[in-house]
RNA sequence: GGCGCUAUCGAAUAAGGGUUUAGUUCGCGGCCCUCUCAAGGCUGAAAUCCGGGUUCGAAUCCCGGUAGCGCUACCA
């Protein structure tokens, strides 16, 4: 029988989610809704150490902003669920809050001697790898050398007995069988074999903070929360073989989850994997939302940089990923539709701020001009509200390829609802001069007198104008400009005035004749 | 050091043994359009990491090397 589709975005809230995590859950809702499955979000904060306030509301913050919802983990509020419900049967979905549940998985796979009690201190650790490294070695706690260890399996029973219930001063270690060939798959990177050898018997819990760590209460959880396939970042691939031996250990391997490694996000310049840093110091966000960290230092965000989620979606979602098609624009609900793992790419993904950036451009262009004009008298508040929607309209029509961005609406609008009180120096310099001082007035007049004010004739009949007396094109067109705009670039003269209006025209006109003299 | 993963133009990627003169997009250059800036159209430069093998034929399959990345915590 085929199970329902079951997939889970489990993140730490150690900081804000970079790109590359929201990667790797988009990845999982595409996944899941394609098949029509759940989406589930499970925080794992099993590191009481590393917790950082705000984490987990950033985190579901920044999915929402790209329309991922889940369907499990968190309710309507945007907050993560700790009663179970019917929508919701396996709350809580914070690791920290199902502390009790762990607890007894781990002692079951001591009695079964899949694991054991060991009460080598982290001095005491730390004592040997420290000596080891400086006989050029590494030591491992693993089959070589437990057995010769501080645990249950070296000390008799009843100090063992004893120690344990003390109830402090011990963790619980995975017994990694011995020379086993762990074989496993990889829904992206096909079949992998190690040997179990190669291994180091890993706590499964901690005695620091009393809680599981990521292996034990992952796999727990997975297995809890029938979960299909486990798709995360390749970080995790080496501690494959471990999960893998941990669902034999249990007896789960008739419902385990198949696995999905995705590459890494790699910085764009030079080599190894994306970081805050790189964002810092060629300009562009790591983080899908701004972020300020304790200390006071922000962390630029997509969204504030004028990112639109879809176009930030639709960027993520090549990055590791193509449809086979030449097709490169596509909403969340049709990467839906064809989204496939065989189709994730194997290596290393290196971000290019350049491409992200195309892709904002092609969803501004796309933009319907309602939407536009509303978001733009929201953004600039009462600077435009004596102007009606169709000359907004036109305005950001006539903007909307000239940027990359919304958020560069403000800047390159100005002197659409301002006429210019300076004109830049180069441009004078390279047009007012010659005849061109004669000749604006004699423009000026025939402007005056043109009907109808539309961007085609007024268009045509200046062109026909100037040809006709043998002016120079450039110069008068761009002394025009450079009256209606205060520089020389910008969109055609013609419709520039055919949207401002004759008579906005013609005072902008006079005063920059007024100015230049 | 050990273990694992990965390797196509500057970047993202296509080509799943022959359809390849290795395609597309971003970026870069040129031309066209043109009153400037964009946008658009056309176009140019630009890649199969190296070495073996399998095969009539290899970017594609296998082996080795090299390089990059990841992991090697009582972090996730």
């Amino acid at each position: 029988m085929e199970r329902r589709r079951r997939v889970r975005f489990a993140p730490s809230p150690t900081g804000p989610l970079h790109m590359g995590g929201v990667r790797t859950a988009l990845y999982n809702y595409l996944y899941a809704k394609q098949a029509d499955g759940d989406f589930i979000l499970r925080i794992e904060d099993t590191d009481s150490q590393r917790f950082v306030p705000g984490a987990e509301a950033y985190i579901i913050e920044a999915l929402r902003w790209c329309g991922i919802y889940p369907d499990e983990g968190v309710d309507e509020a945007g907050n993560v669920v700790e009663v179970a419900s019917p929508k919701h049967p396996h709350a809580p979905y914070r690791q920290s809050q199902r502390r009790g549940i762990y607890r007894k998985y781990a002692e079951e796979l001591v009695s079964r001697g899949y694991a054991y009690y060991a009460f080598d201190t982290a001095e005491e650790l730390t004592a040997l790898r420290s000596a080891a490294e400086a006989e050029k070695k590494t030591f491992t706690y693993n089959w070589e050398t437990r057995g010769s260890l501080c645990n249950s399996l070296t000390l008799p029973a009843d100090e063992v007995a004893r120690r344990v219930a003390e109830e402090t001063g011990w963790t619980i270690r995975f017994k990694i069988p011995e020379n086993r060939i762990v074989k496993m798959d990889d829904l992206i990177r096909g079949h992998i074999e190690v040997n179990s050898n190669t291994l180091d018997d890993k706590v499964l819990w901690k005695r620091v903070d009393e809680l599981p760590t990521y292996h034990l209460a992952n796999i727990v959880d997975d297995h809890l929360m029938e979960i299909t396939e486990v798709i995360r970042g390749e970080e995790w691939l080496p501690s494959l073989p471990l999960h893998y031996l941990l669902y034999e250990a249990f007896g789960w391997q008739d419902t385990q989850p198949r696995f999905a490694h995705l590459s890494l996000l790699l910085k764009p310049d030079g080599k190894g994997k994306l970081s805050k840093r790189d964002g810092d110091r060629l300009g562009f966000p790591v983080f899908p939302l701004r972020w300020v960290n304790a200390e006071g230092e922000v962390s630029r965000g997509y969204r504030e940089d004028g990112y639109y989620p879809e176009a930030f979606v639709n960027m993520l979602a090549f990055l590791g990923w193509n449809p086979g098609t030449e097709q490169e624009i596509f909403s969340l609900d049709e990467l839906v539709k064809v989204f496939s793992l065989e189709r994730v790419i194997k290596s290393g993904a290196r971000f290019n701020p350049d491409k992200a950036k195309w892709f904002n451009q092609e969803y501004l262009r796309m933009r319907p001009i309602g939407k536009l004009v509303a978001e733009f008298r929201a953004a600039e508040g009462d600077r435009v509200a004596g102007f009606s929607d169709e000359y907004i309209g036109g305005v950001l029509e006539l903007m909307r390829e000239r940027v990359h961005f919304p958020t560069e609406f403000h800047d390159a609008t100005l002197f659409f609802f301002e006429a210019p009180s300076t004109y830049d120096e180069a441009a004078v310099a390279k047009f007012w001069k010659d005849d061109i001082p004669a000749i604006m007035p004699q423009v000026r007049a025939f402007i005056a007198g043109l009907e109808p004010f539309t961007k085609e004739h007024v268009g045509e009949s200046l062109e026909g104008l100037i040809r006709e007396n043998g002016w120079p094109m450039g110069k008068v067109m761009n002394t025009l400009r450079l009256f209606l705009v205060g520089k020389s670039v910008g969109p055609g003269v013609a419709e520039m005035m055919a949207l401002m209006g004759r008579d906005e025209v013609l005072s902008r006109i006079d005063k920059g004749i007024a100015s230049l003299k």
